[in-house]
DNA sequence: GGAACTCGCCAC
DNA sequence: AAACGTGGCGAGTTCC
């Protein structure tokens, strides 16, 4: 594709997303400030018992009457770091003790859970409910599309942002997810891309091995299996655990450029709940069939986070030389490529110029070109809509997703449309998609909220 | 008193 | 040699 059609694209897209945005989501403001003022409640006496805790009494202490404030990383980081004394494990950007979540939770102190979960209500209350209330209009909120705004040309949200509402903490997903809803007697659905990231990258690099795991392959199964050690079996719950972990811990990171020490990280301390320093011993970590993680990394010659990044380090060049060494070709290509001229254009027209990191240069295209994939069938989801005349409308967009307010009368069609449009249509004008793409369809029942989804 | 930065955390 | 990409946003903090 060439930059007349990249143009065309965005110019028709932000139309479309404008329509979007005019058409809006509705919310429940009486649950909204219903559970606003429970949620004030929590968090009044979850202070209450923080501040009587003798963790915050010392820490009020160590200030000389000056006073505390429980929400201040610089304050909380002083106290853990230069009072207590505790070794710094993770820093911050600039070389401040981390005050994470991740790095809380390892001190093992228990005051600091109250903490933590003081603060996941108030971003929950601060972020989420407030935001919503702060921006609607008569019920209704308008959150703002942009395409201007990304260096990799996909798109942003605000006021409030839709494109990060809560979804994999089970909690905060159903408090935040339960203020939306659709118009009176219509429902809510999404339709994902399924794996469109990976897809799209199939289509730059055409790895056959890549393209063959695709379409009938499970590569996090496979390589869960290298890295754990064991045969996997679908009916044993601690092998799905480490193939999510395998998945979100080694495959992602790596597909976005992360290197195997961070990955080794990743799978056993933070997936597996194993320690950062020292020898493992029996009995640490998650389950893993009739014992722990450790008793089995054990039994296989791998004691410690410094034997596991080894392991880590053989596999990730088992992964680039062997398995996908076609991907790993086409990595040098592109970024030879863009050396030579200072830019690179992806399929869909964009051309990308300025000062860019390797990893930029592989992930800007992938992100890019997958997004501009949503955008076209937004854009041709939003003719069907005027052309048809539906009462459904296009309501949201996620990168990879759109939601609809769908007339339950029309549902079965605008199904049929939307798959046809996301699946053909698209590889019929887009020829150089060389990879077939899916969709996963979630619905939600007449009137109910957007927390109560499921398989279409 | 506002702009700009830092930190942390939510999504894909 | 370097070391996972893209955003928005709230609260705290510092700068001017």
């Amino acid at each position: 594709m060439n930059v007349e059609q990249a143009n065309k694209l965005f110019l028709d897209g932000i139309l479309a997303l404008s329509r979007m945005e005019q058409q809006g989501l509705r919310i429940d403001l009486d649950y909204i400030r219903a559970k606003n003022s429970e949620i004030n409640q929590q968090i009044q006496s979850l202070e209450r018992e923080f501040t009587n805790s003798k963790f915050y009494k010392e820490w009020e202490k160590s200030r000389n009457n000056k006073t505390v404030n429980i929400y201040s990383p610089v304050q909380l980081g002083e106290f853990i770091y230069h009072v207590k004394k505790v070794k710094i494990n993770k820093e911050t950007i600039t070389g401040q003790g981390s005050t994470d979540e991740e790095t809380l939770k390892q001190l093992g102190i228990p005051e600091l859970e109250i903490l933590l979960q003081i603060k996941k209500l108030k971003k929950i209350r601060d972020t989420y409910l407030e935001g919503f209330e702060t921006e609607q209009v008569d019920g209704y909120i308008h959150p703002v599309y942009n395409l201007h705004l990304v260096k990799t040309f996909r798109s942003s949200a605000s006021n409030p942002n839709f494109q990060n509402i809560p979804k994999r903490d089970k909690e905060a997903m159903d408090i935040c997810r339960k203020a939306i809803y659709p118009r009176p007697r219509h429902q809510l659905m999404e339709v994902d891309y399924k794996q469109l990231e990976v897809r799209i990258s199939a289509t730059y690099c055409n790895d056959k091995k890549l393209i063959e795991d695709i379409l009938e392959g499970d590569m996090h199964r496979d390589m869960a299996e290298k890295i754990f050690m064991f045969k996997y079996n679908p009916n044993e719950p601690s092998h799905k655990v480490l193939r999510s972990a395998t998945k979100n811990g080694f495959i992602f990171p790596q597909f976005y450029g992360d290197f195997y020490k961070n990955c080794a990280v990743n799978l056993t301390v933070n997936w597996g709940k194993l320690p950062r320093f020292g020898k493992w011993k029996k009995g640490m970590g998650i389950e893993f069939e009739k014992g722990n993680l450790a008793d089995h990394l054990i039994k296989n010659g791998i004691n410690s986070l410094d034997t596991f990044t080894e392991h880590i380090k053989e596999i990730e060049q088992e992964f680039w030389n062997i398995r996908y060494f076609r991907y790993a070709k086409w990595k040098e290509k592109w970024y030879a490529e863009y050396l030579q001229n200072g830019y690179f254009t992806s399929k869909t027209g964009f051309t990308y110029s300025g000062l860019m990191r390797k990893n930029d240069v592989m992930n800007y295209a992938i992100q890019g070109s997958a997004f501009h994939c949503l955008l076209w069938s937004v854009i041709e989801i939003t003719k069907a809509q005027v052309k048809e005349h539906w009462d459904t409308r296009l309501i949201g967009q996620i990168h990879d997703a759109i939601v609809l307010d769908v007339n339950p009368e029309e549902l079965d069609h605008v199904v049929d449309v939307v798959r046809c449009i996301m699946c053909n249509d698209i590889r019929q004008t887009w020829d150089w998609i060389s990879v077939p793409l899916d969709v996963d369809i979630e619905i939600c029942d007449v009137d109910h909220s957007w927390a109560e989804k499921h398989n279409l």
